[in-house]
DNA sequence: TAATTTGCTGTGTACGCACACACTATTACG
DNA sequence: CGTAATAGTGTGTGCGTACACAGCAAATTA
């Protein structure tokens, strides 16, 4: 096991002084031709790397990383990806790593435009960031491109923007799995019930995506079915009384319900309980677990959430410090919860 | 943001030098009851945590890990630890953690022993193991604990030994799932086969709480059913005749298969191909894969081997690198595995 | 020709820590 | 009283890199 080649070991190959290396290796010009060339045969034939801890040392720099994401208010869901990050945030702290927190309020424009702005002023090494507000994120993040601050995004891509690395899922997929746990072992003729409630700053690409990729498994693998989409504004003062004359008109051969995101918990009441329904949901929010538990939802697809905060500080680890360029996309697996499972998610 | 404290900061303080601070923090005495109470006292009150930069550099260790698990032949198991242990590898490289791979002949116990002999000879830091052998690993594992070689378990606990880490999956929990998911939509009577197939070196401990399980969920959810237990050895010569005769015996109202582990691609050609027969097993090893695309088999149980091998490094990076106490035991979630969601895992 | 610029190179220091070593008091003992 | 052991303390060096700075010769300018 050779020890790995230095600075000073390709200095002394090279017969000039270490200064002479580093202006190679950081490209600083100032060097002749010569040895220019001499020193870059040197180092490619010793497999040259920078070792990280002299590098980082010496820069003794802290990158700052900024997580732009919505406040936890009334649902859970991003706490998740927060819980990750601060995780990550643990491992990595020794390794010159520092995570801040921008958290705006959700669906609120100035808030989000706040936040962000701040970023900016900050002088922040890279943005973690999931794109909520659909235009006053594309707006920061050419900001962000502007001053090639490098930046992840999670749960949703824009990939014209070039993020270092998107992390998230495929929703149309997401929907086709939803498709089939919804028909396992169903084969009469029946009517799938999709319940489409949408927030204000929701995405509802994400959610269109989900019911094709249900509604393409359906008529790939049924021949007798019947699907229905519902859709409804979450804050709608009728939201409940709709719902259950919906599911009441359609309740006589109404044989599962397919609720597009994480908001099953809305609407539980108006779930019917009876065992042939099958109910699949987004998302292991504390109040869907409870849905679970009790045996009002079958099955949640899980998105990692966790695993989406974790890794992009991870990404974010070795774009920064390790210099290493993170994978252009991590697709998170689509994760089926039931009551059997759910304690290990 | 204030800066770190570092040693100099607190030798400042206790207005002593940096060496006493030293000794304090590596608990090498010399030192006076006096100072070495203030000391502490300003440590606890900075919060101080040594620069792992400057700690490695200056230690300029490269700590050497073994891994030690059975090497890949015919089934693919074994490939995914080991490749989640090089993505660790990649990521973790430039941290003084360096890997090497003592891989032995899967139920041999000679090569076992030759392969753990070579760990302890070749003077390494920490060992990350999966335990097949029972008894060769537990002598090994003495002979660690005498060294005080710290070791990460995967796949199977050996808790008496007191790893580092144990990372795995609930065996029990496993088999309460595979009686939900085999059960999801089935209230008629009908009988369940479990199929219990076993190699050499495998440790049936695993597969009987798997068992345990199951019976435990169908007993607590169903009324009227039968469970049929048939243990059969993988290399029996006349397996498929006589798993192809059990079949057929019980087939009138046989209304699912669990076979308790990663062997279903060895029974692919005796199962049914009834649409009401559903069929679980474990790991999506390629061949089991092939088995999901063809429909011979409907779930399949993932225990994330890939992810075992790379938390098995990030733990012992957290442990030996940056000094911190990885948790006692990772429990890896049960993921279900259907057609529909393969391609993610 | 002297003065200045340019191109290239080497030196020195800082970063935070670990550890070997040297040093000073204090105590013990013959 | 002198020598030796001992407890407690400080100093110095190296780890590999980054970067500011100084130096020095050749080329250019005044």
């Amino acid at each position: 096991m050779a020890a790995p080649p230095t600075i000073k070991e390709i200095a002394k190959r090279a017969n000039v002084s270490i200064g002479t290396v580093d202006r190679v290796i950081h490209k600083r010009g100032k060097v002749s031709k010569k040895n220019q060339k001499l020193i870059e045969d040197i180092m490619s034939e010793l497999n040259y790397t920078p070792n990280v801890n002299g590098r980082n040392l010496s820069l003794n720099k802290t990158y700052k990383i900024a997580l732009l994401i919505p406040e936890e208010i009334d649902d859970g869901y991003w706490s998740a990806p927060l819980e990750g990050v601060k995780k990550a945030q643990n491992i990595f702290r020794s390794s010159n790593l520092a995570v801040h927190y921008y958290l705006y309020k959700k669906d609120v424009e100035e808030s989000f435009q706040e936040k962000s702005n701040k970023i900016l002023n900050d002088d922040c090494d890279g943005v973690i960031m999931a794109p909520q507000l659909y235009n006053e994120a594309n707006l920061f993040l050419r900001k962000c491109a502007e001053r090639s601050l490098p930046f992840v995004l999670i749960d949703f891509n824009l990939s014209d923007m070039e993020p270092l690395t998107y992390i998230g899922q495929n929703a149309f997929q997401s929907g086709r799995l939803a498709g089939e746990l919804l028909s396992l072992g169903k084969n009469e003729s029946s009517t799938f019930l999709v319940m489409n409630i949408t927030g204000k700053g929701d995405k509802n690409v994400i959610f269109r995506r989900r019911i094709e990729g249900f509604q393409s498994y359906l008529n790939e693998k049924l021949k007798d079915f019947k699907v229905e989409v519902f859709s409804i504004f979450a804050g709608d003062i009728a939201l409940k009384q709709k719902i259950n004359e919906k599911i009441q008109k359609v309740i006589p051969d109404l044989s599962a319900i397919f609720i597009t995101n994480s908001k099953s918990y809305l609407i539980a009441d108006c779930l019917p309980q009876n065992e042939s329904i099958r109910v699949l949901g987004y998302d292991l929010l504390m109040k869907n677990r409870a849905l679970l538990k009790d045996g009002k939802i079958q099955m949640l697809i899980h998105q990692r959430p966790i695993d989406q905060g974790y890794m992009a500080v991870e990404c974010m680890y070795q774009y920064l410090v390790t210099k290493q360029k993170p994978p252009e996309e991590i697709v998170i697996p689509l994760d089926i919860v039931t009551p059997e499972n759910a304690m290990f998610y």
